[in-house]
DNA sequence: GCAAATTAATGATTTATTCAAG
DNA sequence: CTTGAATAAATCATTAATTTGC
């Protein structure tokens, strides 16, 4: 019954010899507190810290709970890694097909959609990062954009409002059967 | 039971005076057919569909009735915002506010593990787009650094420690010198 | 049974971040 | 260092559920 559960681990004795492999058992658990104070050393500008700093950093968030310097160290590799993750992701590949290409045009992404629509003439299906299922959609079309105020305020905030009105639709074609 | 389709902005001047500065259009109500497709979409996986989604969505969608692709905009938004807060809020139970013996250490042995790990990971911190999950909802990974990092638990005799926020640590003053 | 009053859900806006380009 | 792009978080506002008194 003590065995190591997925996901929830026995009281590995102190000394968590957190080696390469069993990292599950003896992995850092930052407190609120960690969190919030690394978080607000990253979104003030600090991105890979000293040694130094990281001695402080750690030697202070000591006092919210247990770390250890290597901890802060990871953190903000991690933390500054997937950032930048993040937001490559939303902006390439969230726009599925539509190019990478035409990466200097860099604006597949969906937001600049209106600006640059035309200009989508040749799109490859690139490295096959298909993220989403249910491209059952036709993206290689490429529908007229009819922006349309229809809304009382005509200035709309959101990145993208197109105001398709079709009304002749067959039966929802939208399950992600098939690619 | 009132089947009365929400059309669109009621332009009618006058009509809603809501007096506030809010929106004077009626709000979109969605269907019971168009929340079941937009939830199955989103549980296929989908998340922040590119402009060429939402418009194929809400064109299909309105068959079911009156919609536009901002609405398919927000519900995507709202969705997954309200979905990451309900997981969040599940999740507060982080706080394990544990004073472990010799917290920091490593210090003193943190230099070569630090030239170490700067030569292993520090430009090379994976690159990799992760595909997409199909069946497993990408939550935001940071939340998941944050609250879910380890679930080991030494002890559950520790009272959580949630908001004290206001400990007498002194103000960290870690960007002095090399920022 | 039925509406007015109240509460819960959720659609729509605003605000605050992030990285990256210039 | 400043600005552009694009959210995601926080918030506002309205609709639906429900409760309640009659």
């Amino acid at each position: 019954m003590d065995e190591r559960l997925p996901g929830f681990c026995i009281k590995g004795s102190g000394n968590n010899n957190n080696g390469s492999s069993g990292t599950k058992c003896g992995r850092w658990n930052p407190t609120t507190e960690q969190v919030r104070v690394l978080t607000e050393l990253f979104r003030s500008g600090l991105r890979t810290p000293s040694t130094d700093q990281i001695q402080k950093i750690s030697t202070q968030l000591s006092f919210y709970g247990k770390i250890e310097s290597k901890n802060v160290f990871y953190w903000f590799q991690n933390h500054k890694a997937r950032e930048r993750q993040k937001r490559r992701k939303v902006s390439i590949d969230e726009n599925d097909f539509i190019s990478r290409d035409n990466i200097n045009n860099k604006i597949s992404s969906s937001k600049r959609f209106f600006e640059v629509m035309e200009y989508q003439s040749d799109q490859r299906v690139m490295e096959t990062l298909q993220l989403f299922p249910l491209n059952s959609f036709d993206e290689n079309e490429q529908e007229k954009l009819r922006f349309h105020a229809n809304e009382c305020r005509e200035d709309s905030l959101f990145p993208y409002i197109i105001n398709n009105s079709e009304m002749d639709l067959p039966p929802l074609d939208l399950r992600l059967s098939s690619v």
